[in-house]
DNA sequence: TCAATTTAGTTGACTCAGTCAAATAAAGGC
DNA sequence: GCCTTTATTTGACTGAGTCAACTAAATTGA
């Protein structure tokens, strides 16, 4: 039994959310659809070749009230229906050029609504907002799929989330002190200031917005890479985005020449050690360390390509 | 400008949540009240001796709308309206005994509704929705938000929000390319391995879990303190954060024995230098560079202490 | 001090979003 | 082959909510 707590906590926010949904709402009126008007257009839109039926059921309309907007919208030829060969009964919806011109412009305003709310935000405000909504869709939909995760170049910011997220993570974790996270800062700082980018990259995992995970190549001379802070948020862990990142590295040093790649890691790393083992790497030695406050066992491991 | 992969996930989540709250509010069908009645009702329930007009506000309600609903809910005995004695044309709402109880017996569904949503979930779950939907409470509602920020002494991770966020605020509003992010990166870095706390220090404004603003003092040697990464994000300028951030530091320095400041700001950062101007810096030395990209005009300020 | 304007709330008239029921056509089950 | 169920459509309707005009009270400016 739930605490109760717990459940008028989600109340109060669902009052607040249905005042804030109902101000976005609102914008509707801007144009010449109702807000189920657009929740329909967009949904045929996103799931292009949806069953009517079904489409009732997703978006919780009464069906003859549905019939009436999407014959509307054949009418506006925003949409196309044609009966399903598997059972004449049903409907199949696609969407027109011309309604994707429409679902479109709604996408425009509804973005430069949302982007006119988060612009007056302080920064990292957003990408907690929407870490959260991820956290709330996750739980109350579990069949919703996460997106998956993309994988980018670095961009401005994201070595400050790097130095953020690992000082943060090994101090949690692990209990080791700022001296990380400052050694964190000076070898992604001097990888911004010397950055070859012949050689050298940075991968950014991704999802709606909100970064995941990270890991670098840099050019450790003599033929050999660098993998260095290698790190997936716990959040998006066991989703095979380590292996990707790692994949992406050894891709980009075969592609670039280099005879090998060198890293170094602490054997407390489960989870890395061993997709670096899967990859092929092996452990060429081991020293035991306080480097950062506690006792740790640093192992450099590598890759002959 | 924020980025279009977070406005898109607001997006879908809102999507969802339409329906979600869409679900959760056709249980009003069991009971003789609209969703929008009992919105009213517990409304005045909640903030008791309500002003009508300040209600259909809070609610964006039409007014003439609520007068309906008020009305009926009068003649049902649910609230009493009375004139405002400052106001005879307000109203003051208040709500009856008979009000009360059904207005529990509405929380009580209510409740019933999300505990039963609640209870499917596995343990730790509930917990975690509920943080956060206050983490997006905190975030979106202005009147949630605590006015005054809070000053306090740098832990793990600020110094990776420092490199973010005034790596990002650099690039996106000056052009600055990421060599600045590197040596914002670099500096910071360093500050953390070789930090003496009887000499340096690092602030930061936060409010709500929220960092808004830094400055750190670094020991520039022969009785020099130095001012380093003054920053206060664009979402709380205005509010004498920056003003508190370098004051924090002359108290600091005065306090450490060092017999002056010195900073390096560029001529463009107007609200920095009417900061330092007021404090009582002098310019002494003035250089154009393009360190990182456009042309800019560096500018090393001090104060005797 | 007074007239004009604005504000708070109410009532009349109305629109149309959405519901319910009955209809038709197609599919499934025995 | 017949009965039941399902998908969709159309007719009729309800009532949530909007807009305008009204009254009473307060504010503003001359």
């Amino acid at each position: 039994m739930t605490d109760i707590a717990l459940i008028e906590s989600a109340r109060e926010f669902n009052r607040f959310y249905t005042n804030f949904l109902g101000l976005l709402n609102k914008a509707y009126l801007d144009t010449p659809f109702t807000l189920t008007d657009a929740r329909v257009l967009f949904e045929i839109g996103v799931q292009n070749g949806v069953n009517a039926g079904a489409l009732a059921r997703d978006l919780q309309l009464d069906p003859a009230y549905l019939s009436r907007i999407l014959k509307r919208f054949r009418e506006e030829e925003l949409i196309e229906a044609m009966p399903d060969p598997a059972d004449q009964r049903s409907q199949i919806l696609t969407i027109t050029a011309k309604g994707r011109t429409q679902f479109e412009e709604l996408g425009s305003r509804s973005n430069a609504q949302i982007a006119a709310r988060f612009d007056t935000l302080a920064d990292g405000e957003p990408q907690a907002a929407v870490a959260a909504m991820h956290t709330i869709r996750a739980i109350l939909d579990p069949q919703a799929k996460p997106a998956a995760a993309t994988i980018r170049p670095h961009r401005a910011g994201d070595i400050g989330w790097i130095v953020q997220s690992q000082g943060r993570f090994y101090a949690e974790e692990y209990g080791w002190d700022l001296r990380f996270e400052g050694l964190v800062a000076e070898v992604a700082g001097k990888f911004l200031a010397n950055f070859d980018p012949e050689r050298e990259y940075c991968w950014i995992a991704e999802r709606g917005g909100i970064n995941l995970g990270s890991v670098l190549i840099t050019n450790g001379g003599d033929g050999i890479a660098k993998l260095r802070l290698l790190y997936v948020d716990k959040a998006a862990r066991g989703l095979g985005i380590g292996k990707q990142l790692v994949d992406e590295c050894i891709a980009f040093s075969r592609r670039k020449g280099y005879r090998q790649i060198s890293l170094w890691t602490n054997d407390f790393l489960h989870a890395a050690r061993a997709i670096y083992q899967k990859a092929g790497f092996r452990l060429v030695s081991e020293e035991r360390h306080r480097m950062f406050g506690p006792e740790a066992n640093g192992q450099t491991w590598v890759l002959d390509l």
